[in-house]
DNA sequence: GCGACAG
DNA sequence: ATCTTGTCGC
């Protein structure tokens, strides 16, 4: 764990827009071409109000089976707001990453640099481990796409308004919506879209992620009950 | 001033 | 994200 960076969680809207433009500069960017052997779907659960449950799913990159999986339950003191979702989301993340052992790769539940101050929570939470993370979300929140992919295999590209690369579209089922895949920190929007491809399975959404929002709301569910 | 707006 | 059943469509 990279404790280079750490700070406090709570704090203003001002105060938090602040710090991400100082820490954006320090995310990197490299190809990675190596093949992954462990890599890691992590999402958030609410089972009340102001507790998060963060989950993280480990899976085999070349089956995409699981392989284990850890969780935290944390009190939030943040409320959601759009750019900066990394605030109310990141304990609990960071404290079930501390559970668990290293993978060589992270896919989130967001984006990554395709974010107003690029860095997403992908990225932000990419400062404070060592290997590399890619975000995959749902929606957009910055940038435009290029065109829509609506051949599974298919992408297009992420732009920001001044004509920067920040990520790909991709269709992981065709004619249906497209997932945004955005690199998070140490790796390239190539190759974060090569690797996500890889995870696709048979539904909208890569397996890493998929898998660790299905145990979020099954942890929820028998917290519960 | 008017929209847009991850989870 | 969360509160919730059935239902339309590929």
């Amino acid at each position: 764990m990279n404790i280079e960076y750490i700070h406090s969680w709570s704090m203003e809207p001002v105060q938090a827009i602040d710090l991400q433009k100082k820490l954006r500069d320090k995310l990197t960017f490299e190809d990675y071409s190596r093949e992954p052997r462990l890599v890691a779907g992590i999402d958030v659960s609410f089972p009340f109000r102001e507790i998060a449950l963060a989950v993280i799913v480990i899976m085999e990159f070349n089956s995409l089976s699981i392989v284990d999986h850890f969780f935290s339950l944390k009190k939030v003191e943040t409320p959601y707001i759009p750019g900066l979702l990394s605030f109310r989301e990141g304990p609990a993340i960071l404290d079930a990453l501390s559970r668990s052992p290293e993978v060589d790769l992270l896919f989130f539940d967001g984006h990554g640099i395709a974010h107003p101050r690029g860095i997403g929570i992908a990225s932000h939470i990419g400062l404070f481990v060592e290997i590399p993370t890619i975000g995959v979300a749902k929606s957009l929140l910055y940038g435009k796409v290029e065109s829509l992919p609506r051949e599974k295999g298919q992408s297009s590209r992420i732009l920001s308004p001044g004509g920067r690369l920040l990520g790909y579209a991709l269709c992981t089922r065709t004619s249906v919506k497209p997932v945004f895949i955005s690199p998070g920190n140490r790796i390239t929007a190539e190759s974060a879209l090569r690797l996500s491809i890889r995870t696709i399975g048979k539904y909208r959404i890569p397996e890493p992620t998929r898998q660790a929002h299905i145990l979020t709301q099954r942890l929820k569910n028998q917290l519960v009950l």
